[in-house]
DNA sequence: CTATGTGAATGGGTTCACAGCT
DNA sequence: AGCTGTGAACCCATTCACATAG
């Protein structure tokens, strides 16, 4: 396996989301024009996605929805425990943690701020802890069932980059940044070389910035013309 | 101007938060280099993408970090105001209007729900109306300055398309998606055809999903090798 | 000499046509 | 016959090299 646009993996989480739809209306079975339309996308794009990873079809009757759920689910890592730390947990922490059906087995295992009126409350069950306590909690935690897999950003941008070093600083392999800010890929020391030092090697970023859609939208609503009919359909 | 890749709109929107946090600074002077290290991007994307829209450097000195910010708050319509409503004021909705430092003239000027225990509080000064007012209240605001500009849904996702349904009902151009659904660019009872409706034809959809960013995540820790410098860098 | 602006080349994602099962 | 799976064609975004301006 090499070489998979990252695109196609934005789609395949849609994929997967039409499927549970479709199984929650006890519908069994579906073809890639099905899906594709649920989709807005092509049935090509629907089929070369699914082709990446294996062969989930029968030729000539579509895709059993369960099947195909089930393997995009291996697939995608999702029949797995995913531990989370959020920090950042004035509101946009607080509605992160408590978004209902958070489905699939991310569980929330750690809550963080450095605000003195948050810090000793308690958020879906957690009692928030000063940001200070992350490096120390991570390690408690590494070798056990409530190993930290990933981290969420929901600080303000100006302590974006500290939480991310933090996060990295203690081992976290994944983040998750809701800050409307780039992340840098490197200690901010060092920041200008263009080495990734070591404690970032391998670390993931994905970012979901809101302020950003905002602006994009106000764009696209001034340009028409550049008729996008996805724009970031499948972010 | 025609034919802008959309990822280039996404990084405008970078760059122009890194011109405002140098303008923080004080620093006046920036490069293609200089944007390019801070946006985590190569330094031939920085030029290109602003070449779709015009001029704005100097040969052999660079850019002002003032013209090049208003330029771009210029090319992104971030000059005007936007008015928008948000459908679903439950905890998310909630933490969208609450979001400190809208900068940029959004303004909120509607807020609903369906749920009659949030129908008539008060939310960031707006008091939240039933969402059977929505077309109603779009209408009325429609020749004056609170002209509805954009449309937030922020309801569950088997709400999602009655929300966007709404929107587009009451002449509601843009729509910023925050629902974990597939918004299908036409009315329910014709879904299945391909035609886009008429009150469908140039709205445009941007999606925020922070669910589906977990997945993505949880696909990319467990596949590092598909070593994806940027992933989503910008969405 | 420095750094932008841009036509041309490259590369990779999407589209296509059809081969391959059922 | 019907729909998946896939190598090849196509197309478009990114990369590059260099001409241009200061």
């Amino acid at each position: 396996m090499a070489d998979i646009p990252t695109a196609a993996i934005s789609r395949l989480v849609t994929y997967l989301r039409i499927l549970e739809q479709l199984e929650a209306q006890d519908v069994s079975r579906t073809s890639s024009n099905d899906l594709a339309e649920r989709a807005n996308v092509t049935p090509f794009q629907v089929r070369k996605d699914l082709a990446y990873f294996g062969r989930f079809g029968t030729r000539g009757m579509g895709y059993t929805v369960a099947v195909l759920k089930r393997e995009l689910v291996r697939v995608l890592g999702l029949n797995q425990t995913w531990n989370v730390v959020i920090i950042g947990m004035g509101r946009l922490g607080q509605a992160i943690a408590n978004y209902p059906a958070t489905d699939y087995r991310f569980e929330y295992v750690g809550a963080f701020d450095i605000h003195p009126d948050l810090v000793g409350t308690t958020v879906r069950g957690l009692e928030v802890q000063h940001t200070n306590q992350l490096a120390h909690f991570v390690q408690q935690q590494a070798h056990t069932p409530g190993r930290v897999d990933m981290g969420f950003i929901a600080v303000p941008p100006e302590s974006g980059q500290a939480a991310a070093q933090a996060l990295v600083g203690a081992g976290v392999k994944g983040i998750l940044n809701f800050a409307p800010v780039v992340i840098q890929p490197r200690t901010l020391e060092r920041a200008g070389h263009h080495e990734v030092s070591e404690e970032w090697h391998g670390v993931i970023i994905e970012n979901v910035d809101f302020l950003a859609g905002m602006k994009r939208l106000a764009f696209y609503i001034l340009n028409p013309q550049l008729k996008i009919t996805d724009s970031e359909e499948h972010l």
